[in-house]
DNA sequence: TAGTTAATCGATTGATTTAATAGGCTTTTT
DNA sequence: AAAAAGCCTATTAAATCAATCGATTAACTA
C-alpha cells in the first residue's frame, strides 16, 4: 500500500501535467481541487522541486509546474522520492539496499530471490507508466 | 516494502514446509534457527493456524506444522494474512476493497487504472509463488 | 492421576512512522 | 512599500509496528 502521502503527490502531478506548459499553478489551488491538505503538500511539493522533478516562482503570479514533459516522469521516480523503496524488502532494493540483519547468506536465501522477481514485476510497471498516462 | 511481520511469517513457512509431513516443530526451535522473536512468532504462527495454512498440537511432540502441501500456499495469501492487502491502494484492492473518501468518479479516475496495473503486476508473481519454492 | 510440556490468550509497552497543523520568514512582483 | 506566494522549522496527534509479560489451557507421559 502506498502511503496517502504518495497518493497526493500523485494526483497532483496528474494536475500539473495536465497544465504542462501552461504557466505555474498555485499550491492552494491544487489542494483545493484534488482535496488535499494545504500545508501536507505544501511539503510534497517542495520535496519534489528538490529532486527536479517540479519548478517553482515566488510572487505573484508564482506557483508550481513542471519541470520535465509529463512523459519523462516515471511512476517510479515519484514512488521513489515520497515513500522509498518500491522492493519488497531492502535486500533487494535496487536504489535503497540494505542487508537483513538476520540473514547469513544472501546469495542462498531462497526467500530473497522471490522477493527479487516480486521487485522486478513492480518495476516492470513503474518504470514504464508515466505521467503522461494520467493527462 | 513488507513488514517484519511478514517476513518472520515467511521464513517460518519456510522451515516448516521443509519438514512438511515430518512431524511438528516447536515454535521455539523455529524462532531461534531463523532468528525471530519468540513471542513475536507465536502470535505469527497462532494467526497462520486460525486461516488455515498451520496446524498445532499441544503437549509433549506438540508443535506446529503445515496444514496443506506447500505447493498449496501462495505468496499472496501468506501476506493477506499478515500484512493485508496487496494492491497499492484499497480502490484496486481484490480482497480489501474501500473507497477512496476523496474519489468522486472512481470508473474515470486514471490513477486507479494505473494502480490497478501495478496491483496485477504484483499478482502475477505472488498468485504462482508457493512454499513449494523455498524448500 | 500428577507432572511436564507446549500452545493459547489477554494485556501492555515502547518505538517509529504517518498525517496534519501552526506560525513566522524569504523572495518576487507590482 | 505592499502584496503575493512559496520556504522553513517545529510541534503534535494518531496510528501502526514490534516486542514482551504473565497467566491459562490442553495434551501427553510416567
Amino acid at each position: 500500500m502506498i502511503s496517502k502521502k504518495a497518493k497526493y503527490a500523485l494526483k497532483a502531478l496528474k494536475v500539473l501535467a495536465q497544465s504542462y506548459e501552461k504557466g505555474p499553478l498555485l499550491i492552494s489551488h491544487i489542494a483545493e481541487s484534488e482535496n488535499i491538505p494545504k500545508k501536507f503538500l505544501e511539503a510534497i511539493l517542495l520535496e519534489l522541486r528538490n529532486h527536479g522533478i517540479l519548478q517553482s516562482q515566488k510572487g505573484k503570479g508564482g506557483g508550481y509546474y513542471l519541470r520535465i514533459p509529463p512523459d519523462q516522469v516515471t511512476f517510479a521516480k515519484i514512488i521513489r522520492i515520497v515513500d522509498g523503496p518500491i522492493a519488497p524488502a531492502l535486500c533487494v532494493s535496487l536504489h535503497f539496499y540494505g542487508k537483513c540483519d538476520d540473514c547469513a547468506d544472501e546469495e542462498a536465501c531462497k526467500l530473497r530471490s522471490v522477493l527479487a522477481k516480486w521487485r522486478d514485476a513492480n518495476l516492470s510497471v513503474l518504470e514504464k507508466t508515466t505521467l503522461e498516462e494520467l493527462i
